[in-house]
This record gives structure tokens, C-alpha cells and sequence, in this order.
DNA sequence: TCTAGTACGTTGTAATTACAACAAAACAGG
DNA sequence: CCTGTTTTGTTGTAATTACAACGTACTAGA
């Protein structure tokens, strides 16, 4: 297994490159590969080891009642996906699929909190490195609720816009997403939030340009 | 220090009586009390102990740029507060009051990441339930945030309605709501709400009396 | 340079929602 | 039983938004 390409995994923060081998042995890591559309975890499943993934792409998939499936999340190489129904010992409430050839890392969270004895110098390390990447999410989670709590479109944008000036340091600021990552991500209607925003720059609230957005 | 009471809160599940003391010695545990609309915690801090509220009540408010505060959230006895900031090492977007006289017992976060040797029995279930505290706050953000993504009020309502119903395992469903709490809980206007409830129910969708609905 | 494709803004319309004001029902306390 | 209070539903209006359709600008590749 090659692991000096999970150093720089969030999880992994703070590990020395020698320690690794021995802590994924603890954790019974092991890696295993999924073709293009194969199922990683099915929704109701109790699911026991975290994902790491490796190299590719992997979905978060939720279907509704009527089996239409919808897009919740996709993760990125190096991230960790379906930890809080680990954490949580809650069984699973989507599916997770490989859209791409992928490689995973899964990890056995029982050992994680029961580590063996020689593990405790880096399992201190990891322990805090899991508790901030839920406790990240957990912001993410709530800023994006609080944009959406918002009752009109221009106030979600005005809410979005406040938290990015402040998180940037400056009130000209770049916007991670194109104007369609924008509308979903503020759960809008693109046109209707291309509208929106115009008429914020005709009264002078705002000023933009593509995605780098001044506030005034 | 009266620890009988702090058994039951999430944190300490699972955690006997006898060890309770020595946990809490450990973790440099110490309870503090606080008169009503006396601030605990201020915004822009950095702070590095839990709290746990034991009596009273305490409120979490987040004022916009304007300085209007807002009330974000509620906290009950035997709860945690404040520990997404803590785990993830960040300064707090929101100030914490006290909404009544409260008596809150304040654990060292650096001591919970590394602890004394003797606290090792219990410091195991002790990770495992602030890890859980933090997995079922995020799946509960994830869920409301799939409801408030819908596009409109009626697919808000079915949405969460959905839930609820595959929660608790019938298509009768009692919430834990008042109409006004829905509406916010769904970010609309009360009334609107009722009008689309109303609408719901005369196309055959939903019955309800009171916060009692039925999914047809 | 040309072209196909994508991203973005605009427009018009129908539907939805916020908001305010009010009516009806449920409730609590005397 | 009465009364004041709270909760919920209704109505009307103005504003907002979704949705679809289209034009323009930008981009990448031939």
C-alpha cells in the first residue's frame, strides 16, 4: 500500500510518514478498488469502518420514496465520507457509489476506539483530527442553514455574501462555485438568482463580476 | 459538586457513578454559575472547554453586522454546547447567554485530548459519546438542510413529513412542534404555512389536526 | 479563425410566498 | 360560565420566485 499519498488526508494530519504503516495496521486498514457505478454502501446498512477515498470519485446518492435518486454530496480524494453514520451508529440514509474508478481505504472504527496498546502515540492525534473534521462539517452545515433560514433570495445572497467577506478578510471576495453551484448551493433557481443579483447591483448593493463579488 | 445529575446527559452515557468524580477531577472540571442575561461565551473568542449546561437555561444568539441579535438556538439541561467551535479549534461566530440563572460545568478540551493515565478507562466512552454528540448533530443539520432545499413549501413540508414518518415507523405522525415552531423549523411564514397545509389536505396529500399529521 | 458547447443574463408568465389584518377555535384561570 | 390569551386558519395584496425560452458572451478545440 502506498501511504505517502495519505499524509496530506485530513485525517492524517499531524501523523509522522513513519508512523502511518503501523497505525493503518491497528485500524485493520485496508484497501479495495470499485469499478465505475459500483456500490461502496447501501442505504439502510449499519456500517462499521470509515471510507477514505484514495483516488477517484465517489457520490453521495439519496433516494426518495418514489426511487428518484438525487445527488447529495460528491467526495474528493483524501476526504473521509459517511463518518457521522459511523460516529453515530445510525444506519445509513443514502447510498454511496464509485462515479469513477475508485480507490478506498476503509478503516475499522471499533479499533479506532479501542486501540491497542502501542497505538496511543498517534491515536491521540487522530482521535482530535476526527472530532475537528465533524466539528468542521458541523459549521459548514449550520452556516449554509442559516443563509437558507433566510425568507428571500437577495437576503440568502446578502447572508452568503456577509459570512464570505468575513471568513476572506475583505469585502471584495471569490466565490468557490459558477453561478449554477451558486443557486444550488443557496437552494435557488439559477435564472432567478441571476435576476436577483442584477437588480442587487443596479441598486448598488453589491457589485460583480462572474464569480468575484464585491459588497458595498 | 452534585454529580448524580450529570449522569444521564449524553456526554457521560455509559460512564459510572464512581468514576464520575475522578473523570471530572481529570478533565479539570469545575461548575460556575451564571445570573440571567449574563454572557458566557462572546463571539470572536477562542475557546477551549466544553460547557455543559446542569440547570437553567441558555441561549445561543448570533447578531448580523447591524448588531441585531438573533436566537439561534436553545440548550437544555444535560447538554453540551458550544462544542463544535471547541473540537474544530475555532473562534465562535455566536455569543452564548444565560436566559435564566444557570449553573454550567466547564471541562478542559486540551485535557480531554490528553489525558492523565489513570483517566484511560473511562476517556474511551467518553470519545465515543462526544464523537457521537457531534455525528447526530450533523445528520440533524443534513436533514433539515434536505427539507429547506426543496423549492417549494408544500415539498418542504412532504419532505420533512417523510422523515418523520420513516422515523418513527408509521404514516401517522406526531411532531414536536406547535404550528410556529414548524414554520420556523421550515423557515416560513407561519401563515403561509397553514395555508399550504390547508391546500395539502383538500388534495388528498396530508391530514392533520393540530400538530398531529397523516401522510396519505 | 471558425465552431460547438457552456455559462450567464434577460424576459414573460404562472405559481408561490411574505406580510398584514382579521376571524375562529382552543385554552387557562378565575 | 365568562373572559382574556394564545393558537390556528383565512383572506387579500404585493412582492418574489420558479420555470421555460431565448440571446449573448465566453471557452476550448479543431
Amino acid at each position: 500500500m502506498e501511504t505517502a499519498s495519505l499524509l496530506p488526508c485530513p485525517l492524517f494530519r499531524g501523523i509522522a510518514a513513519e508512523e502511518l504503516p503501523a497505525l493503518l495496521k491497528c485500524l485493520n486498514g485496508y484497501e479495495k478498488s470499485y469499478q465505475r457505478q459500483e456500490i461502496l454502501l447501501h442505504a439502510g446498512e449499519l456500517c462499521e469502518r470509515f471510507g477514505i477515498l484514495v483516488s477517484g470519485t465517489v457520490q453521495i446518492l439519496k433516494e426518495d420514496h418514489h426511487g428518484n435518486a438525487t445527488l447529495v454530496a460528491q467526495v474528493l480524494p483524501g476526504e473521509l465520507f459517511a463518518e457521522a453514520f459511523v460516529c453515530g451508529a445510525m444506519p445509513l440514509s443514502v447510498t454511496v457509489m464509485a462515479a469513477a474508478d475508485s480507490m478506498v481505504l476503509w478503516l475499522d472504527y471499533r479499533r479506532f476506539l479501542s486501540p491497542c496498546q502501542k497505538a496511543c502515540v498517534f491515536h491521540r492525534q487522530l482521535t482530535a483530527n476526527l472530532l475537528k473534521i465533524l466539528a468542521t462539517r458541523n459549521r459548514f452545515l449550520t452556516g449554509r442553514l442559516e443563509h437558507l433560514s433566510q425568507r428571500s433570495l437577495r437576503e440568502k445572497v446578502l447572508s452568503f455574501l456577509e459570512e464570505q467577506v468575513q471568513v476572506q478578510g475583505s469585502s471584495s471576495v471569490q466565490l468557490p462555485f459558477d453561478r449554477q453551484g451558486m443557486a444550488d448551493y443557496l437552494a435557488a433557481d439559477r435564472s432567478a438568482l441571476s435576476a436577483v443579483l442584477s437588480r442587487m447591483q443596479k441598486d448598488g448593493v453589491i457589485q460583480y463580476h462572474k464569480n468575484h463579488f464585491t459588497l458595498l
